[in-house]
RNA sequence: GGCGAUGUAGCUCAGUCGGUUAGAGCAUGCGGCUCAUAUCCGCAGCGUCCGGGGUUCGAAUCCCUGCAUCGCCA
């Protein structure tokens, strides 16, 4: 009896829109979830978003919305991405969904009964611009660092969560459970901040400040902190605490986050549970950053590559791949297309594609595209360990993925793909295809091919679900099946002779590198004829960038700077932008000019000045020549 | 300031309890094959294991110290 499997993303916070890091925690746990799948167990895969706060309501504001509408809108942004990466996911729940509501102020009350929330007053450091404390050493000469003012001290009462009750209990667990948090650097991490006293939590926000939360239970003047909301969506989603899921999927629950948040999870986590008399999660998977590397940037700088616009160039399940291949489980990694792009072609076209092509290619050619039968006796002498390499490479695989080293699972897998191109190379089958005598043999060597493939199919699955699906499709199976399931992967031989097989074809077409014979000081690639055009897109994405007319009112030179202009301009309001138009205009000629501006352009400093926008220009080599309109046109009006 | 992590080939990184000649992939060079996506297979070169000191018969590994990078805490 395999027991069920239980995995949560973090809910992600919806004040900013979803990135490379978030793609890359639900990546990891789509993977996880279909490993478990492979063993077989009864699998949960938890993901939403988390919606409350201060810095929600501050977000809605800036963009002259509702929190509400504002929620909806960003929360809806990160369903709508999961499908284009194929992540699979069984509930996705939201912080505001009046049933996780319902379970935090049950909770709350509970924690509350016990004797374990107390109300105190306190008194500290308040900005009323940043709508929030701040702690002396936060403060810029003893101003807010972003207003520049001096704080005003007040006082407040709040209610406070008595986490350094369970202190020594939480010290003990995570010895008593080695892997309670892993990899060890972030569970030495927890021990050493338990090291010192733990504060008790302060868990309220009064209604005067705050608003938009959940009201506290026992006093309808206060809302309830967001974390302490946020992180009982692992318990609510399943229904607690009379759900069946609740029963089923709690007892094996794993968590997965980014380094980042490992004090929420690690500690007030745990023990908000325990106070709340629930069993705490089993695993606390923590992983590291993605570092990006920028090296192309366009016209007026700051405008990049975002990483994930590059699973549409190169195709998802490469990306997938690239993403859990190369990072090492808890480390930083950085990203780069160049890598990527390594990886496609050395892993994925040359060793797995360029393996698959030439095995179909032979079947074809030797056996009309028809499984062979292979006579056990020749077997044995003709299969020199494949089938002995192929068990060990999927227990290998089964213990790293257990224990979240993709990597290493992923590596054990291409050690075997290494392992049957040996097998071709040493087997010589177009030596054996030229002479009737050796029929039997070729026979074992492309049914002990194709069986090998079979394997590796079901191997890549949880990483590259597309790819292992045309790989048995073309392996004449049914893809629809469970082909992925370790039992299944373990018993070699479970090809039928006589099955049809489809035509070879290229898995992963290898991508051209350019002759890398200037160095990447080259501002642009002015890439000649149509090889610049971009991936078609629907009409959604496109409404997605904010076009507006803004009119220049002031210009100027930024120092030191041979190509920059910063630019004042008027859109519904005045804004600062910084374009890389200097060599082809001056300063004076764009003032009263109407230009059109990327209006929901995250900022970005450059040069230290911050840009908050851009605008569009025709770009060819040096000669850069600005869009404008062809008639006067109110400033902030929408281009579609 | 305190605590911790990391530093190994051109690049990305393994390296168990201290044990023989320090490994892998990529990149580079040479050779082989022709089923295959100019792919695959083989061979080769390359190391101040961050510097310095110590313990030991023996140190990439343990101890001290310095430097660099990063993280957590204050």
């Amino acid at each position: 009896m395999t027991e069920p499997f239980y995995v949560t993303t973090p809910i992600y916070y919806v004040n900013a829109r979803p990135h490379l890091g978030h793609a890359y925690t639900t990546i990891i746990a789509d993977v996880i979830t279909r490993f478990y799948r492979m063993c077989g167990s009864d699998s949960f895969f938890l993901t939403g978003t988390d919606e409350h706060g201060d810095k929600i309501v501050r977000a809605a504001k800036k963009e002259n919305t509702s929190p509400r509408l504002y929620v909806d809108q960003i929360s809806a942004m990160f369903r709508r991405l999961w499908p284009e990466l194929n992540i699979d996911y069984s509930q996705f729940i939201r912080t505001t969904d009046s049933d996780h509501i319902a379970v935090v102020e049950q909770i709350l009350q509970k924690i509350y009964d016990a004797g374990d929330i107390y109300f105190s007053k306190y008194e500290g450091k308040y900005c009323f611009g940043c709508e929030r404390f701040y702690t002396e050493r936060e403060l810029v000469d003893g101003k807010c660092p972003d207003h520049e003012t001096a704080p005003e001290t007040i006082k407040e009462s709040n209610y406070f969560f008595k986490m350094s009750k369970y202190q020594d209990w939480l010290i003990d667990h995570i010895h008593r459970h080695p892997d309670f948090i892993r990899p060890e650097r972030y569970k030495n991490e927890v021990l050493s901040f338990l090291r010192e006293p733990l504060e008790d939590l302060c868990i309220s926000r009064p209604k005067s400040r705050l608003k938009w939360g959940i009201t506290l239970p026992f006093d309808a003047d206060y809302v309830t902190y967001v974390w302490f909301d946020a992180l009982l969506n692992y318990v609510s989603a399943l229904g607690y605490p009379d759900g069946e899921g609740f029963r089923k999927y709690w007892p094996v629950a794993q968590h997965i986050v980014a380094k980042d948040i490992l004090k929420p999870h690690g500690i007030y986590w745990p023990i908000m549970l325990k106070a709340a008399g629930i069993d705490t999660y089993r695993h606390l998977n923590v992983h590291g950053y993605w570092n990006i590397e920028q090296s192309k940037m366009s016209k007026s700088l700051g405008n990049v590559v975002e990483p994930l616009e590059l699973k549409n160039i190169y195709g998802l399940d490469s990306f997938r791949f690239f993403l859990l291949r190369d990072m090492t489980f808890g480390l930083d990694s950085s990203f780069s297309e160049k890598a990527l792009v390594g990886r496609i072609n050395s892993d994925l076209a040359n060793d797995l594609g360029n393996l698959f092509s030439r095995t179909l290619t032979m079947a074809g050619k030797y056996f009309k595209a028809v499984v062979p039968a292979a006579d056990p006796k020749i077997d044995a002498d003709l299969q020199l360990g494949l089938k002995s390499a192929a068990a060990d490479t999927v227990s290998a695989y089964e213990a790293a993925m257990a224990s979240f080293g993709f990597n290493r699972a992923l590596q054990a897998t291409w050690d075997f793909i290494g392992r049957m191109n040996k097998y071709i190379d040493v087997m010589a089958p177009w030596e054996l295809a030229k002479k009737d005598s050796s029929r039997k043999q070729l026979e074992v060597v492309i049914y002990n091919l194709l069986e090998g493939l079979r394997i590796i199919s079901g191997l890549i699955y949880p990483v590259m679900p597309q790819t292992a699906e045309t790989m048995q499709k073309h392996l004449g199976l049914d893809p629809s099946e469970a082909f992925y399931t370790l039992d299944t992967l373990k018993s070699w031989g479970q090809l039928t002779p006589g099955t049809r097989l489809l035509k070879s074809i290229i898995l992963f077409p290898r991508i051209e590198v350019k002759k890398s014979s200037q160095p990447a000081t080259e501002e642009g690639t002015p890439e000649t004829g149509k090889s610049d055009r971009l991936p078609e897109i629907g009409i959604d994405e496109f409404a997605r960038v904010d076009l507006r007319v803004a009119t220049v009112v002031k210009a100027e030179a930024v120092p030191r700077a041979k190509k920059l202009l910063k630019l004042e301009i008027e859109l519904d309001e005045k804004r600062t932008v910084v374009a890389g138009i200097a060599g082809n205009y001056e300063p004076s000629e764009l003032i009263g000019k109407q230009i059109i501006v990327v209006a929901n352009l995250k900022p970005a400093k450059i040069m230290g000045i911050l840009s908050n926008g851009m605008l569009l220009a025709a770009v060819d080599k040096d000669r850069v020549t600005l869009a404008t309109l062809d008639r006067p046109v109110k400033p902030g009006t929408r281009l579609r």
